[in-house]
RNA sequence: GGACCCGUAGCUCAGCUGGAUAGAGCGCUGCCCUCCGAAGGCAGAGGUCGAAGGUUCGAAUCCUUUCGGGUCCGCCA
C-alpha cells in the first residue's frame, strides 16, 4: 500500500538520490535516513535529515550535501520544490496534485488503509487484562484490558500475527482464599447456624472476599452438592474433602463473570491458559530444569533489602534465578525457603509456554504496581529463549473516577468501588473505550463520568464521532455514492488550504500505525483522530463563512464529486482508526 | 535506603522514539448568529519544558546529579 504512504514514497526518493550522489555511502548510514513533517507546515510537507546524517561518512558539510541533494530531488515526480534548509535540512513540497492522486487509494483500501508491514507476518503474542479470578473486573482492570486489546489491534494493523492472551492466575494463594469464602457462603446456602465471625477465625489467613457477589456462587454449590460439602449440622468439614471441589467451581464461575464483563467491553481473547494447568502439565519443572542446566539456578541466601529492614527479617536460603546476569538488581527467589514455587516461578513457566508457542515477540500490558516485576521477567524470557524474545511490558497507571468534579471514593470493604459493568452502564461502551485511550498509559487518568457524555468541542470521544456523523449526512444527503465511483472523480477542484489540510493529515495515517505499533502506544491513534476531526470541523465551518466551499453545489458536479470524496476517506479513516481501539462509529448524532 | 513512572501555558494533556521559532482543548480577553451548515466560529494574550551540569551540528526528548508527586520494594499474586 506505498502509493497511499507518501512518507514511504517520498523517502524512496530521498534514499535513491544519496545512492546516486554517494555510491559508496554505507547501508546503515542510508537507513538512519528519515523524512518526517516539518514542525512548521511553512518549511513545506516534509523535511528529510539525509544531508546531515551523511556528513561525517561523505566527509562533506552538510549544507553543501543538501544542496546537492536538493537539486537532485527536485526531479522526483512528486517534488514540487526542494530546499536546503537551517543546519543541512531539505525542506520538500510535494505538488498537490500529486497529493490529491493518493486520494483514490485511501477510498479503494477502505477499511485496510493505513495496513502497515513492518509486523512482517511476525506472530506476537499481548497478554492483558489477566485479572485474578477472584471477583467482577473493576475500572482497574478496565484500562488495561482497554490499552491491550486495543494495542492488539494496532499491531495487527501494522503487519504482526496477533495472538490476544489471558493468563489465568488459579494456582495461588488468592484462589484458595477464594474457595474459603465461596464456602462460606455455601454454608450459608445450606443453613448453617455459624456467624461468619466464627467461620473467619477458623480459616486460614482469614475470611477473605466478603462482597455480595459469591451467594450465588454459593447456591450454585448447595443446589449441585446438596449438604454433602458440610457436616449434619451444616458446619465445615475437612478442607482437603472440599477445598478442590469449592475453588474450580468458584473460579469457573468467576471466569465466566469475567468473560462477560469482557463481552460487555468488545474484548474477546483468542486464548486463556491456566497458571494451574501449567503447572501440571510439568511446565513449571520444564522452565527449571532448563535454567538450571544453563547453570542460572542456585541455593543461595539473599542480602535484606537496602534501608530499612523488615522486622521480621532473617536470612534463609532459597532457590535463586541468576537475574543479575540478565540486567536486574538481584537474583530473584524460585522457590520459598519452605521449597514451593513462586510466583514468578510460575510466570516463568508461563512464559516458556508462550516461548515453545513459537511467538517472535511477547507483549504484556501490566498495572503500574507490578512496574518493579518487569526486569526479572525480561531477564527470564532472555534466558529461557537464549534473547531471541524480546518482552515488552506496557504499564497503565490509577484511573482515579471523577463525578460531576469530584472523586468516587473506591473502597472494597465497603462495597463501593465500581465495577466495570456500572461504568459501561453509566456512559457506555464506546466513551469508556475511546477515554481510556486519552491518555498515555503510563501518565494517570482521571476518569470523569460526567465529561466523557459531554457534548462538546473539548470531550474527544464526541468530537471524533460527531465528525464521523457530519460527514455520513454529507453522504447520505448525496445519495451514498459508492467508494469506487468516488475513488474515479477528478480531485481538481480540492484546492481550499482547509481542503488541503485534511487530505493531508488523512495522509498521515499509515505513519501514525507504523509509529504507534513500534512505540506500543494505541493512544495516539485517539489523539490523531482528534487532530483529524479538528481539520474536517475546520473544513465544515469554513463551509459556513464561504458557501462555495460546501461539499453539497448544485452548480458544481464536478467539485461536489471530489469533495464528496474527501468527505468518504475521512469517514473512512475515522472508521479504520476506531476500528483499532475497538470504537463503533456512529451514523448520526440524535 | 533502593527501583520504576510522572513533572511541558492558569487547568487537563500532546509532542511522531534527537530536529528548525515547543502545540491542542478548557479557562481568560476581544470580535461574530433575523436567515442560508452556530450542540458554535474567528483572533489574541499566556512557556527559563521542575532545577543544574553533560553528550553533539542540534536536547522537552539521551546521560549524570538534584528537587517535588505517584507506585513498588526478601519467599503476596
Amino acid at each position: 500500500m506505498t502509493e497511499t504512504h507518501i512518507f514511504a514514497a517520498v523517502l524512496d526518493e530521498v534514499r535513491g538520490a544519496m545512492r546516486a550522489l554517494f555510491p559508496e555511502l554505507p547501508d546503515d548510514v542510508l537507513a538512519r535516513v528519515l523524512v518526517e513533517p516539518p514542525r512548521d507546515a511553512a518549511h513545506g510537507d516534509m523535511a528529510t535529515n539525509a544531508a546531515m546524517v551523511a556528513a561525517k561518512p561523505a566527509r562533506q558539510p552538510p549544507q553543501k550535501i543538501a544542496a546537492a541533494l536538493a537539486e537532485k530531488l527536485i526531479a522526483a515526480p512528486m517534488v514540487a520544490e526542494a530546499a536546503p534548509a537551517g543546519p543541512g535540512f531539505v525542506n520538500l513540497r510535494l505538488h498537490e496534485s500529486w497529493l490529491r492522486a493518493r486520494l483514490p487509494g485511501v477510498l479503494t483500501a477502505g477499511p485496510r488503509y493505513g495496513e502497515a508491514t513492518i509486523g512482517a507476518g511476525r506472530r506476537v503474542d499481548v497478554e492483558y487484562v489477566s485479572a485474578n479470578p477472584t471477583g467482577p473486573m473493576h475500572v482497574g482492570h478496565c484500562r488495561g484490558a482497554v490499552v491491550g486489546d486495543a494495542l492488539a489491534n494496532l499491531l495487527a494493523k501494522a503487519g504482526w500475527d496477533v495472538t490476544k492472551e489471558y493468563y489465568i492466575n488459579d494456582a495461588g494463594a488468592q484462589v484458595q482464599a477464594l474457595g474459603y469464602a465461596t464456602y462460606w457462603r455455601y454454608l450459608q446456602a445450606i443453613g448453617t447456624a455459624m456467624t461468619e465471625e466464627d467461620y473467619a477465625a477458623a480459616v486460614p489467613g482469614g475470611l477473605q472476599y466478603r462482597g455480595e457477589y459469591l451467594i450465588p456462587v454459593g447456591e450454585a454449590l448447595a443446589a449441585a452438592h446438596g449438604g454433602a460439602l458440610a457436616t449434619p449440622e451444616k458446619t465445615p468439614i475437612e478442607p482437603a474433602l472440599w477445598l478442590d471441589t469449592v475453588r474450580d467451581f468458584a473460579v469457573a464461575r468467576m471466569m465466566e463473570a469475567i468473560r462477560e464483563d469482557l463481552a460487555l467491553l468488545g474484548v474477546q481473547h483468542d486464548v486463556f491458559v491456566s497458571e494451574a494447568g501449567l503447572v501440571r502439565d510439568g511446565k513449571l519443572a520444564q522452565a527449571e530444569a532448563r535454567l538450571d542446566a544453563a547453570g542460572l539456578i542456585y541455593v543461595g541466601v539473599l542480602e535484606p533489602p537496602k534501608g530499612k529492614t523488615p522486622d521480621d527479617w532473617e536470612p534463609r536460603p532459597q532457590t535463586l534465578f541468576r537475574a543479575t546476569q540478565f540486567g536486574d538488581e538481584v537474583d530473584r527467589a524460585l522457590r520459598k525457603s519452605d521449597g514451593s514455587g513462586t510466583y514468578f516461578a510460575n510466570d516463568i513457566a508461563n512464559h516458556l509456554h508462550k516461548i515453545e508457542r513459537g511467538f517472535d515477540a511477547l507483549v504484556h500490558v501490566w498495572g503500574a504496581d507490578h512496574g518493579g516485576y518487569v526486569r526479572r521477567m525480561q531477564a527470564a524470557v532472555s534466558a529461557l529463549s537464549n534473547g531471541r524474545v524480546p518482552l515488552d511490558v506496557v504499564l497503565t497507571q490509577i484511573v482515579h473516577v471523577l463525578k460531576g468534579g469530584e472523586p468516587v471514593r473506591m473502597s472494597k470493604r465497603a462495597g463501593t468501588y465500581i465495577t466495570l459493568r456500572d461504568l459501561i452502564e453509566e456512559v457506555g461502551r464506546d466513551a469508556v473505550r475511546f477515554t481510556m485511550l486519552t491518555r498515555k498509559s503510563d501518565a494517570q487518568m482521571e476518569f470523569d463520568l460526567d465529561r466523557v457524555i459531554e457534548q462538546s468541542r473539548d470531550n474527544p470521544v464526541f468530537y471524533v464521532q460527531y465528525a464521523h456523523a457530519r460527514c455520513r449526512s454529507v453522504l447520505r444527503q448525496a445519495g451514498d455514492p459508492e467508494a469506487a465511483v468516488l475513488a474515479g472523480a477528478p480531485l481538481d477542484a480540492l484546492t481550499d488550504v482547509a481542503e488541503m489540510a485534511l487530505l493531508r493529515r488523512i495522509l498521515t495515517f499509515p505513519r501514525l500505525i507504523e509509529a504507534a505499533s513500534e512505540a506500543r502506544e494505541p493512544h495516539r491513534v485517539a489523539f490523531y483522530l482528534a487532530d483529524l476531526a479538528g481539520d474536517f470541523h475546520a473544513l465544515w465551518n469554513r463551509g459556513r463563512e464561504d458557501a462555495t466551499l460546501r461539499f453539497i453545489r448544485e452548480d458544481e458536479p464536478e467539485a461536489t464529486r471530489a469533495r464528496l470524496a474527501l468527505v468518504a476517506a475521512t469517514a473512512s479513516v475515522i472508521r479504520a482508526g476506531l476500528a483499532v481501539m475497538g470504537v463503533t462509529p456512529v451514523e448520526e448524532m440524535r
